[in-house]
DNA sequence: TTGTCCCGACCGAACATTCGGTTAATCTAT
DNA sequence: ATAGATTAACCGAATGTTCGGTCGGGACAA
């Protein structure tokens, strides 16, 4: 927590801001010369940092997996009837997707070029994994409808919650739009479009 | 039509290997060595075909688009009431995406680097919008919940469409896996997954 | 004066694209 | 039927450019 009089960027800010870059151009559209021109410092300095481009890539689908995951450990995540955690489980990944969008972001469009791709695809596949065993454990207790196939269920409702990163931007402070767009996933995924 | 003999390639049959390799690698993760490896020619053969890497581009998101705008002058999306025409348009979305899911998954990954990248997000937004207005019209005819957002719930929709280029891959010939997902997507977006 | 932070200059590799030329199938005129 | 002309398809080598990353040194706070 050592802080200097000059302004200066450690690896955490200098990670907001490629991350931005990174959403914007792709990561492979994206070259340190891009970086350092949107950090405002020389592209060598980056070095000075971070090990390199692979690593600002580590560190941000690390932080988005670590958010995910933390979710599975949460109260809401463990208790009750498997159809509750079920949607405790949406409505919060829902919610992490929005206050770490640019990090989540990237961590969904990753394409397994690299040694750091193919890992956070994995960790992803592990998550999804663990919301698929929630979700037939609630067919299993009847809370949800039996006539679609399980894999194929968890696979639509993960693609409608990890749209919003397609879309999403948070606006001024003290919005409520966020509950809005949790509240209508939610909706939209247990009880249809129709009236 | 005229058909040569000698075992060649066209600027059609190089499309689909090119987009097969864009969709594994990424467009700007994708080199024109790696695409010429793909192809089994020489990397300035390609350019015997097609102008460069971005007409490859170019005509497989154009190929996409057409798939995608052909569904609004089908009869079944101009016939009928909103909502009707609506999971009409739903249904064969889902169809289109899985029979030309290469060309659909390059259209939906685009970031915007290029000119051709731009063009192709602003006709997708096009075809977003005559879809939100189906939606907006079943709303209206009381045939679809009024307590969403109409610009949310398109969003949501097409999230939750659009998420098979994720996952979705053809199995062996006369497969009726395609149906399944299209009433499996048709179901959770009007009814939910609620019992 | 020491260590942190930063810079311009630079490097080899990989990039998209071009060029000069070869091969082989097809067409033409006899 | 076939020699010669034409052309589509292809290739290896080279173009200039951009890439991620390195290096030696300067500015500044402690």
């Amino acid at each position: 927590m050592t802080m200097s009089k000059r302004d200066t960027y450690t690896p955490e800010t200098l990670l907001a801001v490629a991350v931005e870059v990174f959403n914007e151009r792709g990561y492979d559209g994206t070259s340190m010369e891009h970086l350092s021109r949107a950090a405002g410092i020389s592209k060598s300095s980056i070095y000075h940092h971070v090990r390199g481009k692979e690593e600002l890539l580590h560190r941000a689908v690390g932080r988005a997996l670590e958010g995910l995951f933390g979710i599975l450990d949460e109260q809401g995540a463990r208790d009750g009837r498997a159809v509750e955690r079920l949607e405790y489980v949406t409505r919060r990944t829902a919610e992490v997707l929005m206050d770490e969008l640019p990090y989540v972001t990237l961590l969904l469009r990753v394409r397994g070029n690299t040694a750091t791709e193919r890992w956070a695809m994995e960790r992803r596949r592990e998550f999804d994994q663990r919301v698929a065993a929630l979700l037939k454990d609630a067919v299993a207790e009847g809370d949800l409808r039996a006539d679609v196939d399980v894999r194929l269920a968890t696979r639509l409702l993960f693609g409608m919650i990890n749209s919003l990163v397609e879309w999403y931007r948070p606006e001024g402070r003290g919005s409520t739009e966020a509950e809005q767009v949790v509240d209508a996933v939610a909706r939209l995924a247990f009880d249809g479009l129709r009236t």
